[in-house]
DNA sequence: CGAACCCTTGATACGCTTCAACAAGAGTGG
DNA sequence: CCACTCTTGTTGAAGCGTATCAAGGGTTCG
């Protein structure tokens, strides 16, 4: 009731262009790579080798990235910005299933598999984007045994990261998911202070935790009622760090 | 109401002992290889190279394979048998979220991450298991550098499957989801007759589609009731393939 | 035989969605 | 400058989907 609402501040969205994004052959930062690969510090030879094999891509928001028709052909990995991967339909507001964000792999795996992309991809803002093609990465990796194994980890964590989604999607309700997604959000910000900036529109975070935008509503004021959080438009204060953790914990 | 219901044939389940297994180190055989790996036909030098490596191992019905809490340092492969993975609670009842049958990778994502399993492995009938430890793993694939490319597709193959899986618990509800799951067996068996026979219980059934028994039971009749499938004990015959596949579809 | 386990069916309860309405910010154009 | 529109988030009422609880029948084992 009391004015626990404040400053929404999204422009309209750029309306969906569909350009084709312009593709260049550019350099890439190893701090870049660095993020992600990850694992101990590329050594000047395995940047070398990598140096020559992406290409740089910009996007707009709204614009796609791929489509789940489309033949992977390419590894895809998100530098700046946002890009959502789920359902690009006729009847328009996009699907969206799981969101990528800064440094980090759009989609590693289809293009190994041979086969189509399995979502659709969709930039939510502004982003810059690299595309690295199949048959290029084979042959250096052929020689580069220890990238290799990095492109291993990589896979490896994102099939421990869907695990834990589907977990989460099976056996905890909405209140439950919203607290591990907050908790989640705290922890990769490493701070103590726990003050949380939302900079997604609060539809994006519900489609994540496969809640309506209403439901997500309730939830926060749940929290908020129950002394956890407190909400101030979009940025989110945590007050009870352990009762929060004991909430979302299996 | 009429005897749709028909011989539910499970012996009592050993109870859970939790012994040991039996660890050797043995042959495996080239079929099971090529089963795991895929691709192309692994050539002579490629399984002389894998052929020192595992340990098989023996499990019976209810012991566990793995617990989540334990450091993951080998791969696992079911070569015989089903597995589940899940969680394991004092509370007993095994929390089954996915099932892992036949000659099949259990958990080859852990290990390359160096921390601990994501979930507990519980054997649901007596298996042959395989045992990789990660060391010996990576020395080889150092050397056989074809051999890692398939590893990397097996990842790729489980974080597309598991897409999918979150993608209709986000957006299918517990019929759909149901009709899915009875065309992917279906189409593993890849005969036009297009009868299932199921041989797991069915509750293990409801636990993979997220569903209690009950509404898995009341799914089935509706489904039986509308003419798409008949269902006899544990024995289910597809009587219109196409509408189950209109059903399952986004 | 009883005990243990499985599946099924029905009645009820709860979580979340859907639908509708409203408020507020941000562009647009007169 | 204003009215107008589009978008976003919030709130409330009603309804659907599924879980929960309880009871009953079938089969296997000891």
């Amino acid at each position: 009731m009391d004015s626990y609402n404040a400053s929404p501040l999204f422009p309209h969205r750029a309306s969906l262009r569909v350009l084709g994004g312009e593709a260049t052959r550019s350099a890439m930062q190893p701090a870049d790579w660095q993020a992600l690969l990850g694992g101990p510090g590329l050594n000047a030879r395995e940047l070398q080798a990598l140096q020559g094999l992406p290409m740089l891509r910009w996007v707009h928001a709204g614009e796609l990235v791929f489509s789940r028709q489309q033949a992977a052909t390419a590894l895809y990995a998100v530098l700046d910005g946002a890009v959502g991967l789920g359902l690009a339909r006729a009847d328009e507001p996009f699907q969206l299933e799981r969101t990528v964000r800064g440094p980090q792999w759009l989609d590693a795996s289809s293009a190994w598999l041979g086969g189509t992309h399995a979502q659709d991809a969709q930039a939510l803002v502004d982003a810059r984007l690299m595309q690295l093609s199949l048959p290029a990465l084979r042959a250096l990796l052929q020689r580069e045994a220890g990238l290799l194994e990095r492109m291993l980890v990589v896979l490896a964590g994102t099939v421990h990261s869907l695990t834990s989604v589907t977990h989460d999607l099976m056996h905890k309700d909405a209140e439950r998911r919203l607290a591990a997604w907050l908790l989640q959000r705290c922890r990769c910000m490493e701070t103590g202070g726990a003050q949380i900036e939302l900079n997604e529109r609060k539809r994006d975070i519900a489609a994540q935790l496969a809640i309506t935008p209403e439901t997500l509503s309730r939830m926060m004021r749940q929290l908020n009622r129950k002394g956890l959080i407190e909400v101030h438009g979009y940025s989110v204060k945590v007050l009870d760090l352990d009762a929060l953790k004991t909430l979302a914990r299996d």
